[in-house]
DNA sequence: GTATTAAATGACTTTCAAGTCATTTATTTT
DNA sequence: AAAATAAATGACTTGAAAGTCATTTAATAC
């Protein structure tokens, strides 16, 4: 019944929708951060976005910094989790892996609005240290420490020689969170750039450069 | 005469300095768009930091982004020069000298402001689509070729296996830009990251990825 | 069907920075 | 030394966006 009515009560000019607004906010939000930055982004923009004005938005929450904490609690960290649980029952050598991890992270991250968050810290953290924070502490560090297990991993199989995981494990990051940057700053410049080529590329290389010479 | 006028006339409210405004300005330019970069950057602050008022540097440029572009041709460009100069002369392997260039990378770009040109264009080019083409026609793509050009060099020396020399350019730069990147967005938080250790790392990865496996 | 509640609005206030220009004053010319 | 020139100023205009709040109105309770 109330199914009907929202769609035929023409003459309403809002509906009360407490359980979906969030929701829709910070959907909202994510596509605007992504596309333009944190400072760029415009509180009336994602207000439009999500088809509320900016008063509710302020009603759902407190403000900017807010909103971006809040997304990426809701987007990115499960996506990490995600990662780990794969890693988690893995059955074939970590190379396979590595392969598996960043075609996950061309498909689902790198392609979608989610790249553009890392993207956007990344720009922005200078000029606001407390997103900065947040975002190192729960996001880098946590993935950092992911990657580096996986790498310990392989050493201790006799996969990759032996290295420093930790700084390896930046290396391997670099390319990922730099394909994001791209994608998102001179990628539309770039203009045979082919995003599988640069992941492959960059891969074989890294996995060249790790592997024992009996491996491959 | 002039000179110790210029030093006791205390009465001055400012002195005509045609010839060296322009300098001064663009100095401070470069370290507030390296410390802040573009958006954030304001120009009353880049007028303070040239000892000028903001009217003055008006006189001299004509905004924002024309101020941007001249700081690119002033610093950044003779930098590239510079590089593609000591390749020219260089004697030694081709690996040799990929550790002597990011050398100079560390030393000379990285730990200096210049480094944050690099980061600011990337994390402000899509919002300044007119920026990000000049920057991306007259920097990147210079690099780039140059770079490919070393690797093919390598590849018909027997140095390097062979490749898409185009997208291991695109590797080895990536390594240099997002370390400048890393400098001036995440570093500050990073409590125990060494360039130097990082760089290392990450050279040596790629170059064992590289090598043929009779070089080294 | 009337009263009550609270979701939603959007005009308003405030703050901030880019860009302008009439005025001031250092320097040069005569 | 007076007149002319142009370097430099900073108060002002303009516009934009964050955050507020008095009012409106959809939904619910009685």
């Amino acid at each position: 019944m109330s199914e009907l009515d929202s769609s035929t009560r023409e003459s309403c000019r809002w509906r009360r929708r407490k359980q979906d607004r969030p929701a829709e906010i910070l959907a909202a939000a994510l596509k605007m951060f992504s596309m333009k930055g944190f400072a760029a982004t415009k509180l009336d923009e994602v207000a439009k976005e999500a088809g509320v004005s900016k008063g509710t938005l302020y009603l759902y929450f407190d403000g900017k910094e807010a909103l971006f904490k809040a997304v990426v609690t809701e987007f990115v960290l499960p996506q990490i989790a995600k990662a780990e649980e794969q890693a988690e029952h893995y059955k074939g050598s970590i190379k396979d892996l590595m392969f598996k991890l960043l075609e996950h992270w061309r498909i689902n991250i790198l392609q979608t609005e989610l790249s553009g968050i890392s993207k956007m810290m990344i720009a922005e953290a200078a000029n606001f240290p407390d997103l900065a924070n947040f975002y190192f502490e729960n996001v880098i560090l946590r993935t950092r420490h992911f990657v580096a297990n996986l790498i310990e991993l392989a050493i201790a199989r006799g996969e990759f020689r032996a290295c420093n995981t930790d700084y390896a494990a930046r290396s391997f990051l670099s390319i990922m969170v730099f394909s994001a940057i791209w994608q998102h700053s001179l990628a539309p410049f770039d203009e045979d750039y082919d995003i599988k080529e640069y992941l492959n590329t960059h891969l074989d290389i890294f996995l060249r450069g790790m592997l024992k010479d009996d491996q491959g």
